[in-house]
DNA sequence: AGGCGATATGTTTCGGCAAACATATTGAGG
DNA sequence: CCTCAATATGTTTGCCGAAACATATCGCCT
């Protein structure tokens, strides 16, 4: 298996973007891809788990970085295991302020999509 | 003017969109785009005024009514003003429903959006 | 009958962005 | 001092979706 279709396991229906006023762009895929680096320790090792290139996963992390006032992934090179990532205390805070957004929100809509879902030819899977 | 960049009057920061099982997914887009139909009663209008091609309003109505079990825009062709477009009670429930949720969303999440606004380099503007 | 304005589609072209490919660099440890 | 694994970037390729272009059709009204 050359690849896995990155993350979308038959699912959540609701998808959230912040979209900030310099352009940064937070969602999903940087959400998990902080996730997978406090988990991995490394950046390569989270891009490896969500079936992403490590040169996109770098540009990722990279584009965060700039766009808060501080850093939310350090990196180290070199050394024995040639180096690795790891999540700074705002990181972790994005990264759970994102959590909460989405949770808080999906409950927040409940009415709005299942109204929405109720409309579709194919309505929902049973729940 | 050949055409304005879409929809973007320095803005809100948050964007939603729901993904739906059959891959059908609504946004800000369509949402402005049924909006404006109801407004002008036309699809090529409503294109006009989101700096749309035609072709591609259709093709997002289309897509719309194939996905929803009954269509949300009722076209006509021929007759004076060549045709028009309106919405059916449906669209209009769905426009309102997203519209909605918008709403909710916003201000569910408020706390959390401030919490990591906070931390950007280029924090906001005023409010 | 003919024109007009909007719907409805087929076909082709094009640009941007992601993937693929390629290198350089770093530093702990054996 | 040399290997190794990961970070850090530059360069090239490929592709898909959007835009551009092109027709066809429809029906009220004069």
């Amino acid at each position: 298996m050359p690849k896995a279709p990155a993350a979308d396991p038959a699912g959540p229906r609701l998808r959230i973007r912040l979209v900030f006023d310099d352009g940064l762009k937070i969602g999903p895929g940087k959400a998990e891809l902080l996730e997978q680096i406090d988990r991995t320790g490394s950046i390569s090792a989270a891009g490896r788990a969500m079936g992403m290139s490590y040169r996109r996963a770098w540009a990722l992390v990279e584009e965060m970085n700039r766009a808060f006032r501080a850093p939310l992934v350090l990196s180290s090179r070199g050394g024995t295991k040639g180096g690795g990532a790891r999540l700074t205390g705002d990181g972790r805070t994005v990264l759970q302020a994102f959590r909460t957004l989405e949770q808080k929100m999906e409950q927040a809509g409940a009415t709005e999509i299942a109204d929405i879902t109720r409309l579709l030819s194919v309505p929902a899977p049973p729940k």
